[in-house]
DNA sequence: CGGCATCCAATAGGATACTG
DNA sequence: CAGTATCCTATTGGATGCCG
């Protein structure tokens, strides 16, 4: 590991990944948090960790199978725990890691953009069906 | 139109819309703005409004029609102008609209979020592959 | 140039049944 | 409770051809 600047670690960080490339690794993992489904668990799981029923209550109609997908896909990249306590019956509980605390910010204003600007948009859509 | 407080509105809209309701309309433009299009669309039309093959151009790989697609549900929602210039060959310009420029910040932030956070994703991959 | 229409392959994702 | 496994349908999205 060689020593180097901020400023040289900033430019390098800089021209490693970029999204408009398709075959970029951050392309993939653009698409990846760009989800209802990570918006919603990250957001939920901002009020500190939760059960997975808890999840499964509170996004209402996910299904288990995309709960169960999405949790192992956030945990795998690093962004959300699991940790089982083995009772009987077993439970889980699922909260952020430092990293997905990074992003609980951006995925907190994407879902509040979508409930705050709703009716600007359904103005917009109302204009352009009408117009067309 | 009844005139309300600041505060009745804001309370107002505060519980118009949940997207953890699956039946509410912002839980679909939750889903429409979590799409790895829009952002790298949005963050495109960022540095000004551009044409259609510069967009194509700009956003690798990006289908004819997943563009068009795109662009056109943007326009529909209020978030990108549709500018003709009947010339021949038609030129198109495309732009961000006052709400488009709202979610800007947000799509270029996790846009950026991918980029510069890739090596830890990565990391995080490489434990949890190994380790299971 | 900037589309639209159509066809088709791939993927997402719901429903159901079963388990430690 | 918190899953896994399987099946099957619906949607996504690429490829192609045509047009103003």
């Amino acid at each position: 590991m060689v020593t180097r600047t901020a400023a040289e670690r900033r430019a390098e960080s800089k021209a490693a990944y970029d999204a408009y490339l398709a075959e970029c690794p951050a392309r993939q993992l653009l698409e990846r948090i760009s989800d209802k489904w990570v918006s919603l668990i990250v957001n939920a799981l901002a009020e500190g960790p939760q059960r997975y029923s808890d999840l499964s209550r509170r996004i209402a109609s996910v299904s288990q199978k995309m709960l169960t997908q999405t949790l192992r896909n956030l945990e795998r990249d690093g962004l959300v725990t699991r940790t089982v306590t083995p009772t009987v019956p077993v439970r889980v509980d699922y909260g952020l890691t430092p990293l997905g605390r990074t992003i609980l910010p951006l995925m907190r204003a994407v879902k509040t953009w979508a409930e705050s600007n709703m009716d600007d948009v359904i103005a917009a859509r109302n204009r352009y069906d009408t117009s067309a």
